[in-house]
RNA sequence: CGGGGUGUAGCGCAGUUGGCUAGCGCGCCACGUUCGGGACGUGGAGGCCGAAGGUUCGAGUCCUUUCACCCCGACCA
C-alpha cells in the first residue's frame, strides 16, 4: 500500500507549514525539536481545547494548575515512574546569570547552584500527588477530579513535528478516588471521552483498547489507549488513560479515613492528550491539495472569494458577500471574506485548500447577476453553482454532511487496511504494507518482544470490545482467547 | 550513542578537473498589463559560499580541524 499512498509522511511538510514551523533556536542551542505553532495552527488547537474542556467539565472535572518545576527528590518516590522518564528530563541546576568577568558575554553564575535540582515536568503525577496528599484526609474529600492544561518537556533523542516534539502542549487529568472500582470506572470513562472526541470531532476512527504490560505507562497498573491509523499505514497512539492503582498514593503516602474510620490508600487515574492530535488530524485526512479539516474543528468554515475586475465590481460583490456572511453567521458558521487585492482568485483557491477550509464560495459578476454562487467543498473537491437563496441552510447541512463524510472516509480506509492474519509468515509479509493486523498472541512479553525485534511491529492494544475467539498464537502456537491489534507505529 | 547524508540569498538548489564581478528558480520591492483555478513583462534589492586553520599567484571548489542540521536505529505521547 505504502507505494500508492501519495501523501506519505515526507509530503506533509508542505501543509504543516501553515500550522507550525520548527523553532528557530540559536545556533549551539541544546534544545532540539521544539515547534512554533503559528496562529492558524493554534486556532485549531484552541478549537480542540474548547471541545475537550467542555467534555471534561460535563463529566464532573475542574481545571487547576501545578508548577512547571518539580524537585528532583519527588521523582525518586515511584520507582517504575522514574525509570520511564529519567532518560528524558530537562534539569534546572542554577538560578542566576552574570556578566562573564572575562568579558565574553553572559555566563551561568557558579555561585548560584541550586541545592536541589529542579526537573522541568515531563508529566505532573509526582508534583500533583505530593499536593493531593495535603488535600485528602477523609473519604469526604474524595473524589478529586482535576485537569491541567499545560506544557511539558521530554528530552527525546529524536523529535518529529507534532508527533514527538521536545516541548508539547497537552492536558493531563489526575483523579483520586476512594475505591478501586470508582477509579477503574473513571479510567474507562475518560478513554471513552477521548474516543468520542477523536471520532465525532476529529473524524478519526479509533480502536479503544488496553496496552500490554510492556507498552504500559510508567507507574500504571493499566493503560487504556485509543489507536488511530494514518494514511501511510502507520498507527498513532492518540490518547491514553491510566489506572494507577495505589502506586502513587503509596509512593506519596496519600491515605484517607474511610467510612469505617480505617486508613486506606487512595486510588488514582491520569489521562492525557496532546498537540500530537493535530498530527493525527493532518495525517488522517490530508490529500494532495493540503489539509482537510473536519468542520467541527475548522477555525474558518467558509471563505468567500469575490471575483471581479476593477474596484467598482469589487465593492458591489463584497457588499453582497457581507450580506451572505451575516446570514451564515446567524447559523453559527464562521465566515471569512477574502478580498485581498494583491493575489488572484486562483491563488486564493489553492491557498484555502491548502489550509483545509471546508467550504469555498466564489462569487463573480455572473453570479451577482443570476443570484447564484459557486460552492466548493474541500473533502470531495466538488463544485457546483447554487442559488444565494437559502444559502445558509444549504451550507449548514453541507458542513454536517462533510463532518460525517470525512469520518466515513477515514473509517473505510481503516477497514480496508485491517487484516486478520493467522500465521507468522503471513504477518511478516502483511506488515510491510502497513495497516492494522489482527492476530492471536500468547500473552507473553517475550513473544511480543520477538515480534517487535523481527518486524518492528508492536501490539497497539488489546481491543476492549473485540469478540472472544479461541485461537493459537501465530508465533508460539500457545492458546489465545482473542486477537490483538498489531501495527508499525509512530 | 551507532550508521548514512547535507551545509552557497528568506526558501529550494546549481556551481564536479582551483581562475576574473558566485549563479538559477520561488519569494521580496517598484511600475505597467492582467484578474471565473497557484498571472505576465520590465526594472531592482538581497551572499564573509557553516566556522577556523592550511596549500596556492589565486579557494565555494583541494587538505586538516571543528560546529550544526537532516535521515535511519535505540528511547517515547
Amino acid at each position: 500500500m505504502a507505494k500508492e499512498v501519495v501523501n506519505r509522511e515526507e509530503n506533509y511538510s508542505q501543509w504543516y507549514n501553515n500550522l507550525v514551523t520548527k523553532a528557530d533556536l540559536a545556533e549551539n542551542s541544546a534544545v532540539r525539536g521544539c515547534m512554533v505553532i503559528k496562529p492558524y495552527g493554534y486556532a485549531i488547537w484552541e478549537k480542540m481545547q474548547a471541545a475537550l474542556d467542555k467534555m471534561f467539565k460535563d463529566t464532573g472535572h475542574v481545571n487547576a494548575y501545578f508548577p512547571l518545576f518539580i524537585p528532583k527528590s519527588f521523582f525518586s518516590k515511584e520507582a517504575s515512574h522514574v525509570d520511564g522518564f529519567a532518560k528524558e528530563c530537562a534539569v534546572v541546576t542554577h538560578y542566576r546569570l552574570k556578566n562573564d568577568p572575562n568579558g565574553k558575554g553572559i555566563i551561568v553564575d557558579p555561585e548560584a547552584r541550586l541545592e536541589e535540582e529542579l526537573i522541568v515536568r515531563p508529566t505532573s503525577e509526582t508534583i500533583i500527588w505530593s499536593t493531593y496528599k495535603n488535600w485528602i484526609q477523609s473519604y469526604r474529600d474524595l473524589p478529586i477530579l482535576c485537569n491541567q492544561w499545560a506544557n511539558v518537556v521530554r528530552w527525546e533523542m529524536r523529535t518529529r513535528l507534532f508527533l514527538r516534539t521536545a516541548e508539547f502542549l497537552w492536558q493531563e487529568g489526575h483523579t483520586a478516588h476512594a475505591t478501586k472500582e470508582e477509579a477503574v470506572e473513571e479510567t474507562e470513562k475518560m478513554i471513552q471521552v477521548y474516543a468520542n472526541f477523536a471520532q465525532n470531532w476529529m473524524g478519526v476512527p479509533v480502536i479503544v483498547g488496553k496496552k500490554t504490560e510492556s507498552e504500559r505507562f510508567a507507574g500504571a497498573v493499566d493503560t487504556y489507549c485509543i489507536e488511530a491509523l494514518m494514511q501511510d499505514g502507520k498507527a498513532l497512539q492518540a490518547g491514553t488513560s491510566h489506572f494507577l492503582g495505589q502506586n502513587f498514593a503509596k509512593a506519596f503516602d496519600v491515605q484517607f479515613a474511610n467510612k469505617e474510620g480505617k486508613l486506606d490508600y487512595v486510588w488514582a487515574t491520569s489521562w492525557g492528550v496532546s498537540t500530537r492530535l493535530m498530527g493525527a488530524l493532518i495525517m488522517a485526512h490530508s490529500d494532495n491539495n493540503g489539509l482537510v479539516l473536519p468542520p467541527m474543528l475548522a477555525p474558518i468554515h467558509v471563505v468567500i472569494v469575490p471575483i471581479y475586475k476593477g474596484e467598482e465590481e469589487l465593492e458591489m460583490i463584497c457588499n453582497r458577500a457581507k450580506e451572505l456572511k451575516k446570514e451564515l453567521e446567524a447559523k453559527g458558521i464562521v465566515v471569512k471574506i477574502d478580498n485581498r487585492d494583491n493575489v488572484r482568485s486562483g491563488f486564493k483557491f489553492a491557498e484555502h485548500e491548502l489550509k483545509g477550509v471546508p467550504v469555498r464560495l466564489a462569487m463573480g459578476p455572473r453570479d451577482y447577476q443570476n443570484g447564484t454562487v459557486e460552492i466548493a467543498r474541500r473533502d470531495t473537491l466538488e463544485k457546483q453553482t447554487i442559488s444565494q437563496e437559502g444559502l445558509a441552510d444549504y451550507v449548514a447541512r453541507l458542513l454536517d454532511e462533510m463532518q460525517k463524510n470525512i469520518f466515513d472516509k477515514a473509517l473505510k480506509f481503516r477497514e480496508e487496511h485491517t487484516y486478520k492474519v493467522d500465521t507468522y509468515e503471513e504477518f511478516k509479509q502483511k506488515i510491510e504494507d502497513g495497516g492494522f493486523i489482527l492476530a492471536h498472541w500468547d500473552g507473553t512479553a517475550e513473544t511480543e518482544a520477538k515480534i517487535k525485534e523481527e518486524t518492528k511491529a508492536t501490539i497497539r492494544c488489546i481491543p476492549l470490545n473485540a469478540e472472544l475467539e479461541d485461537g493459537v498464537c501465530m508465533v508460539t502456537g500457545k492458546p489465545s482467547k482473542q486477537r490483538v491489534v498489531f501495527a508499525r507505529a509512530y
